[in-house]
DNA sequence: CGTAAATTTGAATGGATTCAAACGTGGTGG
DNA sequence: CCACCACGTTTGAATCCATTCAAATTTACG
């Protein structure tokens, strides 16, 4: 409902260096043969953003997009009541903007939930490759039909349901992204608008499932560890 | 909940033409040239179905795609209570299984909701096309853009917000599918289905919106007449 | 015409929302 | 360093809306 002026300028991590990428085999250009690689490189930019930073706004005329290498990213669409919904939550490995490689303007705004490290690829860049590379295009439609999965789990599991059930299944997503279990605590008013529930009834669930003990804080950074067995109980009433 | 056999032979109407298909420009072999049109078509079957025929089922090793030419189909993924989940309505041009593309199973189960005609296309055709056709690639990559695209207003349209609203919505969207206005009437469970709302909700509000004027049934085949503006009204309040 | 299925309606219950207020926490400036 | 303010979270209470279970009614179909 508020405006916030978010400061958009992120810090310049250096130029791209994909041949050593550690998360390579789960980004873009995977299977990209090393001299196309060295073309792509080029204007590739891996970018360091903190928390609540802006990547692009719904229906700018994109001419790039975004690969996550570290940390959260929100896909957000405005309701007509003024409200936002978030309709995807981006993890390492994913793709934002896809969108602009089929020449569409940006179809959600895109803001950083924790710090995050993305590289920037122009769609020159990709248009440049996708040409004589039909590796590309295949990694492409597997990015797409990531999307679409996506998509479909926010509806099925995170959009579906009592409260209760709902924050479980998103709370055992959270959880399954780090191996060591623990995962990355979101905002009650973004977890009501990922589940389609209000910020009360959304803190209401989460203080329960702490005090029953299925959710715990973690003193450190914002980020929580939970019983994922009995969470599992709560997701699917079996 | 309940088990009902599903009769799947459809009936064939021929081998496709679609160097004269009608909606041609809208479906996967668009920009094909002619010649490579006609290596696609020997194994493109034209085929007929009767209203709740089952085209796949979820999780089967599928080696087809489906373009829809005609008719309605619904996408449908099982919840862990047994019961069902509408996850996408597909209108002529959209296309079922498009994972198989990428060697993935199918993710959803897909019945038809009306007569439908399809075009059964072997995975066999588009790798054939695929490699010396990037016009093919490029054709698949706006299929799945598209199929983002209704998975986000899946959620956004027809997942939030309150019965009515997303009543309106829906009705919206049927009736904006033909040129007259008119439009498709579902069954009130696979509204409900659709729109994460019970069958007696589904009921209750539509019976309140026919009552108040806002939808009428159509005396012929199972369509509805509505007042977009007012129910515009409904589903945006602005 | 008669039966099965789908739709509609009713009444009671339960869960989510709404509006408000209390609480905690981090940051700023005195 | 502490007081204070802003913001997010938690909690409370009343209301509203959707669900549930049940029954009545209509429709479809053999």
């Amino acid at each position: 409902m508020k405006k916030k002026a978010i400061c958009t300028d992120p810090t310049w991590a250096g130029r791209s260096d994909c041949a050593h990428c550690a998360i390579r085999n789960r980004v873009l250009f995977a299977d990209l043969p090393h001299d196309e690689l060295d073309v792509a490189l080029l204007a590739v930019d891996d970018l360091f953003y903190q928390p609540d930073r802006l990547l692009y706004r719904i229906g700018e005329q994109g001419k790039v997009l975004y690969t996550v290498r570290r940390g959260m990213v929100k896909l957000v669409r405005d309701l007509a009541d003024g409200s936002e919904r978030v309709v995807r939550l981006l993890k390492a490995g994913d793709v934002a903007g896809l969108e602009v490689a089929i020449g569409s303007r940006y179809k959600h705004t895109a803001i950083t939930l924790t710090e995050t490290e993305v590289c920037r690829i122009p769609l020159s860049t990709l248009e440049r490759l996708e040409v004589h590379s039909p590796r590309l295009a295949h990694q492409l439609m597997l990015r797409w039909q990531n999307a679409v999965d996506d998509a479909d789990r926010a509806l099925v599991e995170f959009s579906t349901g009592a409260a209760e059930v709902r924050i479980a299944h998103l709370l055992l997503y959270l959880s399954s992204l780090n191996e060591d279990g623990t995962g990355i605590e979101l905002s009650r008013h973004d977890m009501g608008s990922f589940l389609g529930i209000t910020t009360e009834t959304a803190s209401r669930a989460m203080a329960d499932l702490k005090r029953r003990g299925l959710v715990t804080e973690l003193p450190g950074r914002d980020a929580f560890r939970c019983n994922r067995q009995l969470l599992a109980r709560i997701a699917d009433p079996s």
